[in-house]
DNA sequence: CGTCGGGCCTCCTCTTGGGGGAGAGTCAAG
DNA sequence: CTTGACTCTCCCCCAAGAGGAGGCCCGACG
C-alpha cells in the first residue's frame, strides 16, 4: 500500500537517531511497519513520523519512555491532555524547587566564605522556664511550633505572667524524614509560677554551653549545626544533653533576612585530655 | 582531635545515602577525614557536614558531580556566585524550552486527535509568478524569508504589479540542522510581466498536487507535512516536484493561531497498479 | 554482471549517579 | 563471648541512548 521508507531517512524526517528508532523498535515504542524477515532492516511507513515526533517532543521534555508510551495509547485526547498537564505541572514544580535551592545556596556561600560562624563557649545561669512538651514529626512541625507556642502564650496571658527573657525551642530528638520527636517550647519567667496542666514551670540548672548565632531565614540554619558540633568536637568537648534555638528577635517583626536564631548545646565543661 | 563519625551517622547528618558517600569518597569530591587502614571504615569529621550539604543541595538541582567539584574548589566566593548563576540561569533556559514543547504538545494533540488534517487532490491551472530563488540554512530561514519576500515587493512595487493570488515559498531542498538549500519565493501575478536581475517572471504548468491546509502557528507545522506525505504514499501516488507552502492569510493581520498555510505537493496524476 | 560505497544489522562497551543485595569482616553492648 | 548492627568490597541493575567493530545488504555505476 503505502511506501515505506528506511530507518535512516526515517531518522532524518523524525529528527530521531537511528539508536534511538531501534530503541523504540525494541522496546515496542515505536514499531516498523515492516521488518524484513532476511536483512533485519526496518522500513516505515511515513504516517508514523507523527507519532515519532509526539515521542521526540516528550523526551525533550524529559519524560521517561514508559510514560510516553502510556500517553501515547491514551485514546481520549483530553485524557491525554490532563496526563500532559500533570507532566508539565511536575515540571514546573521541580524548577521551582530547583530554583529555590539555587538561592539557597548562593546565601550558604555568602555566609559561609564571607561571613563565617563564631563559636563561643557561655556559663549560662539558671533560669526558670514555662515548659511544653510536644511530639512532632518534619511534615507537621511547622504548624505544632505555631500551636506549641500559641498554647504558651495562653498560659502566659492566663497567668499573668511576662517572659522574662526570649523563647527557646529543646530538640530533645533527631527529627528526620521517617522519624517523629519530641519538641519543647519554652518561655523564661520569674520563679514562683506555677504550673498549668500542660505547661510545666521548672528551673534549668546553670550549665555551659557553646552557641553560635545564625542570621538570615530559618530554612538555612543547618550551617550554623554543622559547624556549631564541628567547634564542640574538635575542641575535645563533650555534648551534655540536647541542643536548643533561641529566638532572638520576631517573625512577625523583622524580615526573615534578619532573623537572629541563637544555636546553643550544653557540653562538659572541661576540655578532655588532648587526643 | 575531632571526634570522627563513622559514615552511617554521617549519613544521617547530611541526608545522603551511605552509597553516595562512598561514590563521593571514590572520586575524591569528598574524602573522609580518615580511613582505618585495616578495616577500610571510613570516618568523617563534623565540620565537613557543610561541603557535603553545598553537594546534596547542588544534585538536587542536577548538577553533575565534576561541575560540583570545580564549583567547591573555587577559592573566590564571588566567582564561585558566578558559576552558580551560570547554572541556575542553564536550569531556567531549560525549563523555558521544556514549557514550550508542551504546550506545542498539547496544541498538536488537539489538532491531531480532534481535527485531523484533510488531504485532498486538485488539478491546480497553470499560473504566472515572480520568483526569487534563494539559499537559506536553518539558521537564517526566518531572516531570508523576510528579505526574500522585501525584495519581491520592492519588485512589484517598482512594475506597479498587482498580486493575482497568495503569495508561497517552493522548498527545493530538504533544510535540516547541518544543510542548507534553496527557497524560491512565489507572488502571482498578471501575464506579460517581465522580470528584472534578480526577479524572474515565469509560468508555471498546470499540474496535479496533493494539498492539506494547516491551521496554526507556523512551528507546529511539521505534522501536516508528515500526514500529507502518508497520505500520498499511502494512495500511491508519486511526489514529482518540491513541496510548496501557499500563505493563505497575513501574519501581520491575524493571530498565529488564526494563520492557515496550505501545504501542497505536486504528483503524478495516475493511481501506481494497486500494490 | 561485477563491484563499490554507503546503509543497515547485531553485539559490545561506556556514560551518570547511584540502588539493591551478597558475602564477609568489624564494632560495641550485654 | 556472643549477638546484632555497621560497614566493607564486589557485582549487577536502571534509563536512554552514544560510539564503534565486524559483517551483511542494497542500489547505482561502469
Amino acid at each position: 500500500m503505502s511506501q515505506m521508507v528506511p530507518i535512516g531517512r526515517f531518522s532524518k524526517m523524525t529528527r530521531l537517531s537511528v539508536k534511538a528508532l531501534s530503541l523504540y523498535a525494541e522496546i515496542g515504542l515505536l514499531q516498523p511497519a515492516w521488518v524484513d524477515g532476511s536483512s533485519g532492516y526496518r522500513h516505515y511507513e511515513p504516517g508514523q513520523a507523527n507519532r515519532a515526533e509526539a515521542i521526540r517532543i516528550l523526551r525533550t521534555v524529559d519524560m521517561p519512555l514508559e510514560e510516553i508510551r502510556e500517553i501515547l495509547d491514551i485514546e481520549d485526547p483530553s485524557e491525554a491532555k490532563a496526563a500532559l498537564k500533570r507532566h508539565h505541572d511536575r515540571l514546573v514544580t521541580r524548577l521551582a524547587d530547583q530554583q529555590r535551592m539555587l538561592e539557597y545556596l548562593e546565601t550558604i556561600i555568602d555566609r559561609e566564605k564571607i561571613m563565617p560562624y563564631d563559636v563561643a563557649l557561655e556559663q549560662v545561669p539558671a533560669r526558670t522556664v514555662a515548659a511544653l512538651r510536644k511530639t512532632t514529626s518534619l511534615k507537621t512541625i511547622g504548624d505544632d511550633i505555631g500551636s506549641g507556642f500559641g498554647a504558651l502564650m495562653q498560659f502566659m496571658g492566663a497567668t499573668d505572667a511576662q517572659p522574662s527573657g526570649p523563647p527557646f525551642i529543646v530538640y530533645w530528638d533527631i527529627i528526620d524524614e521517617e522519624t517523629s520527636g519530641d519538641l519543647e517550647f519554652c518561655v523564661p519567667v520569674a520563679a514562683g509560677l506555677s504550673g498549668s496542666e500542660t505547661v510545666e514551670v521548672k528551673t534549668l540548672p546553670s550549665e555551659m554551653v557553646a552557641y553560635t548565632v545564625h542570621h538570615g531565614p530559618y530554612p538555612e540554619i543547618s550551617p550554623a549545626y554543622h559547624t556549631l558540633t564541628g567547634w564542640i568536637s574538635d575542641h575535645g568537648h563533650e555534648m551534655t544533653g540536647p541542643p536548643r534555638e533561641i529566638y532572638l528577635n520576631d517573625p512577625m517583626e523583622v524580615s526573615e533576612d534578619e532573623l537572629l536564631t541563637r544555636v546553643e548545646w550544653p557540653i562538659s565543661a572541661e576540655v578532655a585530655a588532648n587526643r
